[in-house]
DNA sequence: TGACTAGCTAGAGACAATATCGCTAGTCCGGCC
DNA sequence: CGCCGGACTAGCGATATAAGTTTTAGCTATTTG
C-alpha cells in the first residue's frame, strides 16, 4: 500500500503558497526519480532516512516515499497552511504512512535541526565517512521562495565547512531552486554569470541539473549545459503557483575537499568583483601590495592575463594557496564594514 | 551723441562702419539695452516678523536657474547651467580660451538663461583681455561677438567697466585712454554709478584716474566704500578743487590725512604685488600700532615682556598649534584690565590684530602644513636621523616630494591636450581613453598650484582615516569627493585673494588709519565677490580630480611594514603601499574602500592631526561677516550659505526670492547675534582634560587609547552554523566598537587641539541654518553644540558680575547639570548648597578628590561650574564675582510646548509648564503614571503582560519615548528605546523585547491621551503633507505621467516660518548615479537633478519639521531680543544660554517672544498659506463607482477614449484640464467662454461641493479620479491662552 | 450585507554601491553615385 | 556633391553581487455583528 498522490487540482486549493513554487505533476516526478536512480545510491531502503524541507503540498514527498519506502521520511515545514494540509494528509493516510511524519519546525532556522536531531532525536542520521555519498540519508528541499537563494548559499557554505547536516557525511541534496539560481550555480568559466557561488559550487559539490521547465525564452540554459545534464523537462502549467519565475531541480553531491574555506572565500570574493579585469590588476585589490607580491610569485604570465571570470576552480585554489603564504596578507576576518557608522 | 535708441543704432552703426567714419570704439555702435529696473518691494506690514512679507513673495516667486521645480522647460536646464558655469570658470582660469568660448556658445544656447548670459560673457571678456596689449582687439572682439555670435545678448554696465579698465591699462596715450573712457561711460545703461559700482573690475587706481586725472566723473559717483580712498588722496594731491570733500567722507580723521600727506603718488604706486602671499607681508605697520596700544595698557611686567617679545607679524604667528609653545593669553590680559577705557582700547587693538590673523588662517593653512613637514624633514636630516621608523611628518614630506612631479606631469598633459586641437592618432587605446577623461577633469586640475593639491590630498586622506565604518581606511566615494571639494575650496579662496590683490594692488597702506579704510573697502569687495560666486563644481568634477590625485598618492606613498612568514613564522620587514584601493561587501552591495595600512594607522594614532582640520572651518578670531543675503555671511574667504541645503537648490531659490525682498531680516539678525557672542577657552578645564587625555586611559566619555583590535578565537570548522554566525557577529561588534572608539578619541583629540590653539584667544562661531531654520555653528569639531566635553571647554569671553540672582542661577545651573532639574528652583539651589563641600572638593582636586562631579549627567560642564562656583564662594562677597560660565535654560520638552500652544491644549500646556505653577511639571513622570494606570486597568482584567509590567514603569522608561514622540519616532524606534530601559530590569532579551512592544503601545496611547490637542495637530499636519506630496501640479507634471496612470509626484511640502524663512522639505528620491573616476565608479547624487519626491518621508517628516521650524523661530527671535538688550547669547536649539546674572532678563525675553510667536494662530496661518500655495493642484482620489459624478466621469472618459482611439490616461486628463484653465485665464473673451464651456473630468468632480463622503478606500467598486486638492479642516483649538505663559517661571528652566 | 481583523504578499528599500554588459541612438568616415 | 551605409562609441539601463530576514502598507479572506 502506498500514500495517495494528490493532483494539482486538489493541491491548488491550499490557500497560500508563501511565494514558493512546486512541480505538481506525478508523472514528471516519477520521471525525475527514475533519472536520479536513487536505488543505486541508497541500496538499503530500510536504513534510508529522508529529510524533506519545505515540502509544501508534498506531492513529491508522497511519490518519493512510495518509491523508496524509507525507514523514515520527515517533512519539515512550519507554514500554517501547509502544516494543516500535511497533517490532514498524514491523518488520511495514517495506515500507510509509517515513518512518514511532519515536524512543524522552520527549516530556515538552524535551531530546527539541532532540535530535530540532537534534542528531540526525532530523526538521527548515521555518521558516515567522506569517501562516498552518504547512502542512508537524503535531503530534499524546495527553496523556490524569497529566502531560498540566501538559504541555499548558506547550505553551500555548510558543505564547505562540513557542518549542519553535512556533518553526517557527504549528504546528497535534491533541491528545487529558481531557474536564475540554477543558472548562477552552474555557470562555467567565461560565463558572464560566473560568480563566487558558481566557483564554490564547483569546488565543493558535483551539481547536476535534474529537471527544468520548458522555456521559450533565450535567457535560459545554454545548449551545452542541457546536452551535458539532459534534464527532465516539464511544462510550466504543471507548476503551482501559476505565476512566478521558472524553477529547476538540482542534485547536489558534496565533494570531499580540503580547501581552506576562509582564504578561498576571501580570494574569490574579491577577485570576482573585478571579474573582467586581468588578474594583473585585479590582484591589487586583495590588499596592500597585492600586485607586487602575486606577480613575483606567479611566473605564468598567461594566468596573469586572465580575467577572474575565466578562471577555473583549480586556478582559484592556486591563487588561494599563494595568498595564504603571503607574509603581508591582510586580515581576512576584518573584511567588512559598518555602513551605519557615519561620522560627519 | 552716441546714445542711440536700440533700433537706429544697429542700423546707423553698421552704416558708419562701412563709411569713412571710423569710430574709436566699435562697441559703441552696439545697441543700448533696455533696462528693466522694476522691483516689487512691498512695505512690511505692522507687527509682521517676517511671515507676511515673505510668504507673499515665496508663493509666486520669479526664479532663476536655481529653481528646479518651477518651470518644466527650465527643470532640465538648471543643472546644465551650473555645470557649464563651473566648467567655464575652470577653463577661464586655466587659460583654455577656445574651450571657454565654446562653452559660452552652449550657455547662449540655453534659452531660459539668455537674460543673464552677458554675465558669463563678461567673465570671458575679462580673462580674454588680460593678456592683450591692444585695446582695439578687445573692442573689436566684443563688437563682433555681440554682433555675430551672440546677437541676442546685450552688454551691461559690467561689460563697460571691463572696457574702461582695459582702456586705462592699455591705451597708448593719455588722450586715447580718456577718449575710450568717455565713450564707454556714455554708453552706461543707467548713469555712471552702474559702471563704477563694479569694484571687482575697476581697481582703485582706475578710479583715481577717472576722478583725478581725467575728471570724467565725480567722487560721489563712486561706491561709498571707495570714497574714502579717493578723498585721502584727493585732499593731498588735488587740493580738493574739483571734488567736494564733505560728501560722505566726514569720517576720516585729521590724523589720517596728515599721515598721508607726505606721500607722492609716484611713490605710492609700487610694482604689482604678484601673489597673495607677498601681499600679506605688507601689513606689518598696523601691527606696530597694535603692539603700541597693548603696551600702553596697565599690564604686569610679565605680560609686558610677553607682548614685547611677541611677534605681531601674523604670518608667523597664527594660531598656536605647537604643544610646548605658548601664545599670549589675551583673555587673561583682558580680564585683568581695570577700566572700561582700557578694555575698549585693548579690544580694538586685538580685533585689528585678529583681522589679519583671520585672513591668514583662512588662506595659508596648506602652506603651513607643508612647511611643517619640510621643517621636520630638514631637522631630521640635519641630525642625520632618517631612521627606518620615520616620523610621520618626514614620511609625508617624502610622499609630497614624490607625488609632486606626477601631479605636475599630469597638469602638463592636460594643458597640452587642451592646446592641441586634434587627437594624436598614434596613441594606444588606453591613452586615448585617458585623454578623453583628461578633457573632463583637465580644466579643474590646472587651477590650483600642484604643491597645494598634493598637500591637500595627503591631509584629506589622513583626516578620513577610520571614517564611514571602515576599519582602517575610508570609503573611496567619500575620499574622492572630499579631496575634490578641498581643492575647490582652495581654488575659491585663492581666487578671491587674487582678485583682491588685483584690485588693491596699487594701494599702499602706509598709515595705520588708512589701512583701516582699505580694510573696510576690502570687506565690501569680498562680500560682493562671494555673493556673486554661486558656482559650485559638479560632484562629478570633484570626484574626478579627487580620484586622479588620490591614485597618484596611492602610487607613491609607501610605508615600512612587518609581516610573518607563514612557513618559517619569522618576522619579516618589508615595504608596501600606504594606501590600497579595494572593495568590501555589505548586504550584497559592493563598497569601494581606500584602506590605510595598519602600520600607518598606528603611527597616526599617536599623532596630533590638527593640521588636517579644515582651517577654513575653525572658530573665527573676528566677528563673523554678518548675514546679509542667502550666501553672504560667516567666514571671510569661504563661501557659506545661509541654509545647509546640500541637495535642495529648490529651497535656495525660494530663499533668494524672499531674501531679496528683505523679508528675512529677523533671521539674519538672530543669526548675527549668535555669531557675535565672543568665547574663549576655559583654561582650567583644558588643563584637566589635557591631563586626562595624555594618560591614554578611558575617562568618562573619552575612550582609552587602544592600539590593537583583538578578535575572539575562531570556532572549529564543523561547528554549528549558529556558532559561526555568532562568532562573526561578535567580531563585527568588536571591530565596530574599536573603530568607533578610535573615531571618538580622534574627535576628542580634534577638540582638544583646537581648544589648545584657541587658548587665551577671543573667538566667535559663525552660524547658519539647517533646512528647517535651526541654527548650527559652521565650525565642526569644536563648538558649543558639541558634547559635554566641548561645552565644558568653553566660556564667554566677556565676564559679568554675578550679583544676587546670578549666584542663585549658577547654583541652579549646577543642579540642572546633575540632572536634578524637575524640582523647584529653591530646591535646586538647596541641592547645590547641600553639596557645597563636594563642589569645593571637585573644583580643588578634580582628578584626585572624591570626584563628585563625575556623577553628574553632564560631568564636564558640572566641573566647570563647580570651579566657577568655588571661585565665587571664595570671595568675600560672592556676588562680586565676575562670571564667564554660560548658564542654560532648557525648554521642558520644547516640541510639546509648541504643540500645546498650537492646540490651545490646557492639560498639555500645564504639563509642559506653559501655565504658571509653583513647581515645574514633569511630563515624563506624569506619562509614566498614566501608563501605570492603564496597565493596572488591563491587569485587573487579567492581562498578564500588564501585570508583569505595571510595577516597573519609571520615569526613565518612558522619558525618551515621550520626548521623541513629538519628533515622529516610529513604533519600532520607540520599542527599541523602551527595550533599552527594560533590559536593565529583565534579563531575558526576548522577553524584554516582547514586553517593550507591548509597553510602547501603551506609552503612545498615554501620550496621545495627555496631549490630545497636540496629536490632533500632528495628525492634521501629517495628513496635509500626505495630500500635498501626492498632489499633481498642472503646469509641470504633464510629462511625469509617462508611465500611464502612475505619476511621479513632484510637490514638496513648502511653508514659511513665522520669521519668514521659506522651508522646502528636501525629501526626494535619491537620484544617485554612477560616475566613472580613475579608481572606480562612484555613486553620487547630483543636487541639481529633479527627482520625484519621496512621499513617505515628506509625510513622516513634516510634523516634526514644522515644530522645529517654530522652535528655531522662537530661538532666533529670542536671540535678537537678547542681542538688543546687550546679552551674550548662545543656544542649542531649545537650550538658551547666557551669563548667570542675565538669566532673569533672558527668561522674560524668551517668554515674551514665545507669546509673540503664538499670538497668531499659526495653524490657521499655515492652512491659509497651503490653500494659497497649492491652489491649483490636483489630487488623485478613489470614489464610489456608483456615485453620480463617477458615472459622468466614466462616460466622459469613454467618449474621449473613442475620439482618441486609445486608452484615455490620467495624463490626458491633466492635459485637458490644463488647457481648460489656460482658456479661462485668457484675455480673449471668446477663449474664456470656450474654456467655461469645456468639460473635463476634473471639472465634473470640481462641481461637487464636498467630495469627501464619496471617497472609498479599497474596493473594486471605486474608480480613480482627479480632483482639486483640498486639505482637511483644522482641528479645533482649545482654551489655553498663550498669554498665561508670561508668569510661568518654569517654562524654560 | 458590511466592518473588522489577521496574516499574507509584495513593494519599496538603505542591495544607504559598483562592475559589467547589452542596447540604442547618435557620430563619423569612407565609398559610391 | 551629396547621400548612404557601416563602424564605432557614448550613454543609459539592467543585472548581479552576499548570504540570516527589513519594514511596512495594502490587500484578501476570515470572522463576527
Amino acid at each position: 500500500m502506498s500514500l495517495a498522490v494528490k493532483s494539482l487540482g486538489e493541491l491548488s486549493k491550499i490557500k497560500h503558497y508563501y511565494g514558493f513554487r512546486y512541480l505538481l505533476n506525478a508523472a514528471v516526478h516519477e520521471q525525475i526519480f527514475d533519472k536520479l536512480k536513487l536505488a543505486t545510491v541508497y541500496p538499503e531502503p530500510n536504513k534510508l532516512k529522508i529529510l524533506d524541507l519545505y515540502p509544501g503540498p508534498s506531492q513529491h514527498s508522497a511519490i518519493l516515499y512510495n518509491r523508496c519506502k524509507p525507514a523514515q521520511h520527515v517533512l519539515m515545514d512550519a507554514r500554517p497552511d501547509f502544516v494543516k494540509h500535511i497533517s490532514q494528509f498524514i491523518t488520511e493516510n495514517s495506515q500507510h504512512a509509517q515513518g512518514f511524519q511532519l515536524v512543524t519546525l522552520d527549516p530556515y532556522d538552524w535551531h530546527s535541526y539541532t532540535e530535530l536531531i540532537d534534542r528531540n532525536k526525532v530523526m538521527v542520521p548515521s555518521h558516515k565517512g567522506r569517501e562516498a555519498i552518504h547512502n542512508e540519508f537524503l535531503v530534499v528541499a524546495n527553496l523556490t521562495g524569497m529566502i531560498g537563494e540566501g538559504l541555499f548559499m548558506q547550505w553551500l557554505a555548510c558543505i564547505g565547512n562540513c557542518n549542519w547536516l553535512q556533518r553526517f557525511g557527504r549528504v546528497k541534496i535534491l533541491v528545487w531552486v529558481p531557474e536564475s539560481t540554477a543558472l548562477k550555480l552552474l555557470a562555467k568559466p567565461g560565463d558572464h554569470l560566473r560568480s563566487k557561488c558558481s566557483v564554490v559550487t564547483e569546488a565543493f559539490t558535483e551539481t547536476k541539473l535534474v529537471a527544468v521547465m520548458k522555456n521559450k525564452t533565450e535567457t535560459s540554459f545554454n545548449s551545452s549545459l542541457l546536452e551535458k545534464h539532459r534534464p527532465v523537462m516539464f511544462e510550466s502549467k504543471d507548476v503551482w503557483m501559476p505565476s512566478g519565475k521558472p524553477i529547476s531541480l538540482l542534485e547536489i553531491d558534496p565533494r570531499d575537499h580540503k580547501v581552506d574555506l576562509d582564504n578561498f572565500d576571501y580570494v574569490t570574493k574579491h577577485l570576482l568583483i573585478l571579474k573582467s579585469t586581468p588578474l594583473y590588476d585585479a590582484l591589487e585589490s586583495l590588499g596592500h601590495g597585492g600586485k607586487e607580491y602575486f606577480c613575483s610569485v606567479i611566473g605564468d604570465d598567461r594566468l596573469l592575463q586572465k580575467c577572474p571570470k575565466d578562471l577555473t576552480v583549480s586556478e582559484f585554489i592556486y591563487c588561494t594557496e599563494i595568498f595564504d603564504k603571503w607574509p603581508f596578507k591582510p586580515d581576512i576576518y576584518l573584511d567588512f564594514i559598518d555602513v551605519f557608522q557615519d561620522n560627519d | 551723441m552716441l546714445r542711440y535708441s536700440r533700433s537706429c543704432c544697429r542700423f546707423r552703426g553698421l552704416k558708419k562702419l562701412g563709411g569713412q567714419l571710423r569710430p574709436l570704439s566699435q562697441t559703441a555702435l552696439l545697441g543700448k539695452p533696455s533696462v528693466n529696473t522694476s522691483s516689487i518691494r512691498s512695505e512690511s506690514a505692522n507687527g509682521d516678523i517676517g511671515f507676511l512679507k515673505s510668504s507673499a513673495v515665496s508663493i509666486t516667486p520669479t526664479f532663476g536657474p536655481f529653481d528646479n521645480a518651477h518651470a518644466a522647460v527650465q527643470a532640465g536646464q538648471s543643472r546644465d547651467i551650473m555645470n557649464l558655469w563651473s566648467l567655464l570658470e575652470a577653463c577661464l582660469h586655466s587659460g583654455y580660451m577656445d574651450r571657454a568660448f565654446s562653452i559660452l556658445k552652449s550657455l547662449y544656447g540655453l534659452r531660459s538663461h539668455r537674460a543673464s548670459f552677458i554675465d558669463d560673457y563678461n567673465k570671458y571678456l575679462m580673462k580674454f583681455a588680460e593678456n592683450l596689449t591692444d585695446m582695439k582687439i578687445i573692442d573689436r572682439k566684443l563688437f563682433q561677438d555681440l554682433q555675430n555670435v551672440f546677437p541676442e545678448a546685450e552688454y551691461n554696465d559690467k561689460t563697460l567697466a571691463i572696457l574702461i579698465h582695459y582702456a586705462l591699462k592699455l591705451s597708448p596715450s593719455r588722450d586715447a585712454s580718456m577718449e575710450h573712457c568717455r565713450t564707454y561711460l556714455k554708453m552706461a545703461l543707467g548713469g555712471y554709478r552702474g559702471i563704477l559700482s563694479n569694484i571687482d573690475v575697476l581697481s582703485v587706481q582706475n578710479y583715481r584716474s577717472l576722478v583725478h586725472d581725467f575728471k570724467l566723473i565725480e567722487v560721489h559717483d563712486l561706491p561709498a566704500e571707495i570714497h574714502s580712498l579717493m578723498e585721502v588722496n584727493g585732499v593731498s594731491h588735488e587740493n580738493a578743487e574739483s571734488t567736494e570733500p564733505a560728501v560722505n567722507g566726514g569720517n576720516i580723521s585729521v590724523k589720517a590725512k596728515n599721515e598721508e600727506q607726505g606721500m607722492t603718488l609716484d611713490k605710492e604706486i609700487k610694482p604689482l604685488v604678484k601673489d597673495a602671499s607677498e601681499l600679506l607681508a605688507v601689513d606689518t605697520i598696523g601691527m606696530k600700532v597694535v603692539r603700541h596700544t597693548l603696551l600702553g595698557l596697565s599690564l604686569t611686567d610679565q605680560q609686558r615682556e610677553q607682548i614685547n617679545s611677541f611677534n605681531f607679524d601674523t604670518a608667523s604667528n597664527l594660531l598656536n598649534f605647537e604643544k610646548d609653545k605658548e601664545n599670549i593669553d589675551f583673555f587673561e590680559i583682558f580680564s585683568q584690565l581695570k577700566t572700561d577705557e582700557e578694555k575698549e582700547a585693548f579690544t580694538k587693538a586685538l580685533d585689528e590684530f585678529n583681522q589679519d590673523r583671520q585672513h591668514q588662517l583662512e588662506n595659508r593653512a596648506t602652506d603651513a602644513a607643508k612647511e611643517r613637514w619640510r621643517h621636520d624633514f630638514e631637522e631630521a636630516k640635519a641630525r642625520g636621523d632618517l631612521s627606518i621608523q620615520k616620523k610621520l611628518n618626514i614620511k609625508l614630506w617624502e610622499w609630497f616630494n614624490k607625488m609632486l612631479p606626477l601631479v605636475k606631469e599630469e597638469v602638463k598633459r592636460c594643458a597640452e591636450l587642451a592646446n592641441k586641437s586634434s587627437q594624436d592618432p598614434s596613441l594606444s587605446p588606453q591613452e586615448k581613453k585617458q585623454n578623453k577623461a583628461r578633457q573632463d577633469y583637465g580644466p579643474y586640475l590646472t587651477l590650483v598650484d600642484p604643491e597645494k593639491m598634493c598637500v591637500i590630498t595627503i591631509l584629506e586622506l589622513l583626516k578620513l582615516n577610520s571614517t564611514g565604518g571602515v576599519i582602517e581606511g575610508m570609503r573611496t566615494a567619500r575620499a574622492v569627493i572630499s579631496v575634490g571639494k578641498a581643492i575647490e575650496m582652495e581654488f575659491r579662496a585663492e581666487l578671491l585673494l587674487k582678485n583682491e590683490s588685483h584690485v588693491f594692488k596699487d594701494v599702499n597702506k602706509k598709515s595705520h588709519e588708512f589701512k583701516v579704510l582699505v580694510q573696510r573697502a576690502r570687506n565690501t569687495f569680498r562680500s560682493m565677490k562671494i555673493e556673486e560666486s554661486k558656482i559650485l563644481w559638479p560632484q562629478e568634477a570633484r570626484a574626478k580630480i579627487g580620484s586622479i590625485l588620490i591614485s597618484m598618492l596611492i602610487h607613491v606613498a609607501r610605508v615600512r611594514v612587518e609581516g610573518v612568514d607563514p612557513l618559517t613564522k619569522e618576522k619579516i620587514q618589508g615595504e608596501a603601499p600606504a594606501f590600497s584601493h579595494g572593495y568590501q561587501y555589505h548586504n550584497g552591495s559592493k563598497l569601494g574602500v581606500l584602506k590605510i595600512h595598519r602600520s600607518l594607522v598606528h603611527q597616526l594614532n599617536g599623532e596630533r592631526l590638527v593640521a588636517a582640520v579644515q582651517p577654513q572651518l575653525l572658530p573665527m578670531l573676528v566677528k563673523p561677516r554678518p548675514w546679509k543675503s542667502w550666501n553672504s555671511g560667516g567666514y571671510y574667504y569661504t563661501q557659506s550659505t545661509l541654509i545647509r541645503s546640500k541637495d535642495s537648490p529648490e529651497q535656495v531659490a525660494y530663499l533668494k526670492a524672499v531674501s531679496e525682498a528683505g523679508a528675512i531680516d529677523n533671521v539674519y539678525g538672530g543669526l548675527n547675534v549668535l555669531g557675535e557672542t565672543p568665547w574663549t577657552v576655559n583654561r582650567k578645564m583644558f588643563n584637566i582634560m589635557s591631563h586626562v587625555w595624555n594618560s591614554g586611559e578611558p575617562f568618562l566619555d573619552i575612550p582609552g587609547n587602544q592600539n590593537k583590535l583583538v578578535l575572539t578565537p575562531q570556532p572549529p570548522r564543523d561547528a554549528d552554523p549558529t556558532v559561526h554566525r555568532q562568532w562573526r557577529l561578535k567580531n563585527k561588534a568588536l571591530a565596530n566598537e574599536f573603530s568607533s572608539n578610535r573615531s571618538a578619541r580622534c574627535d576628542a583629540n580634534y577638540k582638544l587641539e583646537i581648544a589648545r590653539a584657541f587658548l587665551g584667544e577671543k573667538f566667535y562661531f559663525p552660524h547658519n541654518l539647517d533646512f528647517r531654520g535651526r541654527a548650527y555653528p559652521l565650525s565642526p569639531h569644536f563648538n558649543h553644540l558639541g558634547n559635554d566635553m566641548s561645552r565644558g571647554l568653553m566660556i564667554f569671553w566677556n565676564g559679568k558680575r554675578l550679583g544676587p540672582t546670578g549666584l542663585k542661577w549658577l547654583k541652579v545651573h549646577l543642579s540642572n547639570l546633575f540632572g536634578f532639574d524637575k524640582a523647584s528652583l529653591e530646591e535646586r539651589i538647596a541641592f547645590t548648597e547641600s553639596h557645597v563641600n563636594d563642589v569645593m572638593d571637585s573644583a580643588e582636586s578634580p582628578l584626585n578628590g572624591k570626584g563628585w562631579w563625575k556623577e553628574a549627567e553632564k560631568p564636564w560642564q558640572a566641573l566647570a561650574t563647580c570651579i566657577e562656583l568655588r571661585e565665587a564662594l571664595k570671595m568675600e562677597n560672592p556676588e562680586d564675582f565676575i562670571s564667564h560660565v554660560p548658564v542654560h535654560q532648557d525648554g521642558t520638552c520644547n516640541g510639546l510646548q509648541h504643540y500645546a500652544a498650537l492646540g490651545g491644549d490646557v492639560e498639555g500646556a500645564t504639563q509642559v509648564n506653559l501655565m504658571p505653577s509653583d513647581r515645574p511639571q514633569d511630563v515624563y513622570s506624569h506619562v509614566a503614571k498614566l501608563v501605570v494606570a492603564r496597565l493596572e486597568k488591563v491587569a485587573a482584567k487579567g492581562d498578564e503582560t500588564a501585570a508583569i509590567l505595571k510595577d516597573k514603569i519609571k520615569r526613565k522608561v518612558v522619558k525618551q519615548t515621550v520626548m521623541t514622540n513629538v519628533y515622529g519616532v516610529t513604533y519600532i524606534g520607540a520599542t527599541h528605546q523602551i527595550e533599552k530601559q527594560l533590559s536593565n530590569v529583565f534579563d531575558d532579551h526576548k522577553l524584554s523585547y516582547e514586553l517593550s512592544k507591548y509597553l510602547t503601545k501603551h506609552v503612545f496611547a498615554s501620550v496621545r491621551e495627555l496631549f490630545e490637542g497636540a496629536h490632533l495637530i500632528q495628525d492634521w499636519l501629517g495628513e496635509c503633507a500626505k495630500r500635498i506630496s501626492k498632489s499633481i501640479r498642472l503646469d509641470i507634471d504633464e510629462k511625469s505621467f509617462k508611465n500611464g496612470n502612475k505619476p511621479d509626484f513632484m510637490s514638496s511640502v513648502i511653508w514659511t516660518t513665522p520669521l519668514g524663512l521659506p522651508i522646502v522639505q528636501p525629501y526626494r528620491e535619491n537620484g544617485k548615479k554612477q560616475v566613472a573616476t580613475n579608481l572606480q565608479t562612484v555613486f553620487i547624487s547630483d543636487p541639481f537633478a529633479v527627482n520625484p519626491i519621496n512621499a513617505r518621508r515628506q509625510k513622516a517628516g513634516f510634523p516634526p519639521n514644522f515644530i522645529h521650524s517654530l522652535d528655531a523661530s522662537h530661538m532666533l527671535l529670542s536671540a535678537l531680543k537678547c542681542g538688543e538688550h546687550g546679552l551674550d547669547f548662545a543656544a542649542v536649539h531649545d537650550s538658551y544660554w547666557t551669563h548667570a546674572s542675565d538669566i532673569d532678563t533672558m527668561n522674560v525675553l524668551l517668554r515674551e517672544q514665545f507669546i509673540k510667536l503664538h499670538e497668531v494662530d499659526l495653524i490657521e496661518q499655515l492652512k491659509n498659506e497651503f490653500d494659497e500655495r497649492y491652489k491649483n493642484y490636483l489630487q488623485i482620489l478613489k470614489i464610489d463607482k456608483k456615485a453620480n459624478v463617477a458615472v459622468k466621469v466614466v462616460e466622459l472618459r469613454k467618449e474621449l477614449s473613442q475620439k482618441l482611439g486609445r486608452q484615455f490616461t490620467l495624463a490626458d486628463e491633466i492635459y485637458l484640464e490644463k488647457k481648460r484653465r489656460q482658456l479661462m485665464e485668457s484675455e480673449d473673451p471668446a477663449e474664456r467662454a470656450q474654456g467655461e464651456a469645456m468639460t473635463t473630468t476634473v471639472s465634473i468632480i470640481g462641481e461637487v461641493d464636498d467630495i469627501a463622503p464619496l471617497e472609498k478606500s479599497s474596493d473594486s467598486s471605486c474608480i480613480m479620479v482627479l480632483a482639486p486638492l483640498t486639505l482637511p479642516p483644522i482641528p479645533p483649538k482649545g482654551d489655553f491662552d498663550v498669554k498665561e505663559l508670561e508668569n510661568s517661571k518654569y517654562f524654560f528652566s
